[in-house]
RNA sequence: GGUCCCAUCGUCUAGCGGUCAGGACAUCGGAUUCUCAUUCCGGUAACACGGGUUCGAUUCCCGUUGGGACUGCCA
């Protein structure tokens, strides 16, 4: 009971007069008009609902959209929902367009979400409503309060702190209005002074919380004693942790997928919601994707500054098919999938079961040969109509010149990714990506053709097939004449092919010879081989 | 400094007290092939360290070391 009484009451509520001048506002809503505006949702048992909440910063992460995709698939697998929702609460940070870069994203890489308008908005700088409404309640109860303190009385004390070896931060004692007097409230009010809310943390360090991770199981840590604010005076919106709060509980979220860098801050969510007397939602931390540090060597989580490969839109404008970047992201909070999948028990990500317990907790690196390995297997998996069609949209978007070029002759560049393409079983990888698919089969060009300058031509072989060469023979007597000049120079076969490859191509290694030929024309594999001979 | 998280081949991982420690990518070798491709075979390669618990530890516990995150009126 004395427990009890140290957490649920340590100062007065203020009245409700005074709670909408520091509001500025009366709040709209009591608590049980908000239960009853978002009522749980009626959803079959075991299902899922889960949110991505990016904040609008001009730039979509490859760990924002792995993360999208198992709240995606978590949500899809149980039939529940999957919402977007958009943490705009830093105003400083604002970004134009960003909102649209995220949900072109979602939309690109077919990550579909559903908000409800029943419990939106989903935008978090129109839910002010909401947070105050929320706040009041905590005023009322005094676990809340106002507080004056400006940015260089904070900075102040942290120096202060931090000169005295103490944590930093406002709480305890060097929280200096947590027990302000409505009097004083009054008298800096009418001063003109716009006060935060912070929360009167009732937490006691000495005493441990235990947060509960799907993943990682029971954590204990100190209870939080930090007054952290929860509305700000500068803009009246809810910072992360309050926003969390009011958000996932009337979005009725029941599992949140975040980052591990929400570990630290668990605590507090937990007391928050313990404070309000809501259920939390299952929390799922997952680990960053890293990479290794070029300069110093370390692992480190894959930067926006340092890393183009950390911004999804490097991979779109790259070409890499979304696709295979979604099996690669799955595979990793999936691991069962790959095998899956080479089994031929699954056909993608999305037939496969993503089990929560399994999410990996440890800092991935991210591996851009494996998601080569990935975007080779998809493309060539992938109907010949299909890829022409992913070819052009890149060229399109991202490639005017490319684009101008397939635009005149669209059977062309059909052909040419249509060889050996027959037998699904023995389809060539060659192809990454939709961009270097496009570089890979340049030569069929003849602007982009570039002549091999290193290799040593055996011209008395290649005069010999021009002679006999004939664009309208089958693919047996194509082969019997190189066969037959191989055999009079007494050379190997390989080694006419070979010429013939060089002289054609400009490359020594490409896909069936003859195939090259008849899509290219008598004309350009005459003029090609004449120019040699020259 | 404090708090918390993490630790199996080079990489991503399987493993939940007894396994020849399995798979995939990468790599190396071989076979087929018009090809430095594809396909098919095969090889090298890992339980960070030290203590416990146990008949028996990769697996459980503690410590060490290493890596990471957080420590804002940013998320």
């Amino acid at each position: 009971m004395l427990n009890l009484e140290r957490v649920y009451k340590m100062r007065d509520g203020l009245s409700a007069d005074l709670i909408a001048r520091v509001l500025g506002g009366a709040p709209k809503y009591t608590l049980a008009e908000l239960e009853e505006k978002y009522p749980a949702r009626d959803l079959p048992d075991g299902a899922f609902v889960t949110r991505f909440a990016p904040s609008p910063t001009g730039y979509m992460h490859i760990g924002g959209l792995y993360q999208a995709l198992v709240d995606c698939k978590l949500a899809q697998q149980s039939g529940g929902v999957f919402m977007l929702r958009i943490e705009d609460t830093d105003t400083k940070r604002e970004v134009a367009d960003a909102v649209k870069i995220i949900e072109d994203s979602m939309h690109r890489f077919g990550l579909k979400y559903n908000n409800d308008e029943k419990y939106g908005p989903y935008y978090q700088s129109k839910r002010k409503d909401i947070y105050h409404s929320v706040a009041a309640d905590l005023l009322a109860r005094g676990l809340a309060y106002p507080c004056f303190l400006t940015a260089e009385d904070m900075e102040k004390i942290r120096e202060n702190q931090k000169a005295a070896g103490f944590a930093t931060g406002i709480y305890g004692e060097f929280a200096r209005d947590r027990d302000i007097s409505e009097e004083e409230i009054i008298r800096r009010l009418d001063a003109g002074q716009v006060p935060s809310i912070r929360l009167y943390s009732t937490g006691n360090p000495q005493q441990r919380i235990f947060c509960k991770d799907a993943v990682r199981g029971s954590i204990g840590f100190p209870e939080n004693n930090e007054d952290i604010v929860l509305i700000k005076s500068n803009d009246g919106l809810p910072t992360y942790h309050f926003a969390h709060l009011c958000d996932d509980h009337f979005m009725r979220t029941t599992h949140v997928v975040r980052g591990e860098e929400w570990l630290p801050s668990f605590p507090l969510h937990i007391q928050l919601f313990r404070m309000m007397g809501w259920t939390p939602p299952m929390y799922i931390h997952t680990s960053t994707i890293d990479k290794i540090d070029s300069e110093t060597g370390k692992q480190r989580k894959l930067s926006k500054r340092h890393d183009p490969e950390a911004n999804v839109a490097y991979f779109l404008r790259d070409g890499w098919p979304t696709g295979a970047v979604l099996e690669y992201l799955g595979n990793i909070a999936a691991s069962g999938y790959e095998e899956a999948k080479n089994k031929g028990q699954v056909k993608s990500i999305w037939e496969y079961p993503l089990r929560p317990k399994k999410i990996p907790i440890s800092g991935a690196l991210f591996d851009m040969k494996k998601l080569e390995w990935w975007a080779r297997e998809f493309i060539a998996t992938m109907p010949v109509d299909e890829l022409v069609r992913h070819v052009r949209e890149w060229a399109n978007e991202y490639d005017l010149q490319w684009a101008a070029r397939i635009g005149e002759n669209p059977e062309y560049l059909k052909n040419i990714l249509s060889i050996e393409r027959d037998n699904p079983k023995r389809i060539r990888k060659d192809f990454i990506t939709w961009h270097q698919t496009l570089d890979e089969v340049a030569y069929f060009w003849d602007d982009l053709f570039v002549q091999n300058t290193e290799y040593a031509f055996n011209t008395d072989l290649l005069r010999a097939f021009l002679e006999t060469f004939d664009i309208c023979d089958d693919k047996d007597s194509w082969w019997n004449k190189i066969v037959a000049i191989a055999s009079g120079a007494g050379v190997k076969n390989g080694d006419v092919a070979m010429n013939l490859r060089v002289a054609v191509t400009g490359r020594t290694n490409t896909p069936d010879l003859y195939s090259i030929m008849q899509v290219m024309g008598a004309d350009m594999v005459k003029s090609r081989i004449g120019d040699i001979l020259k």
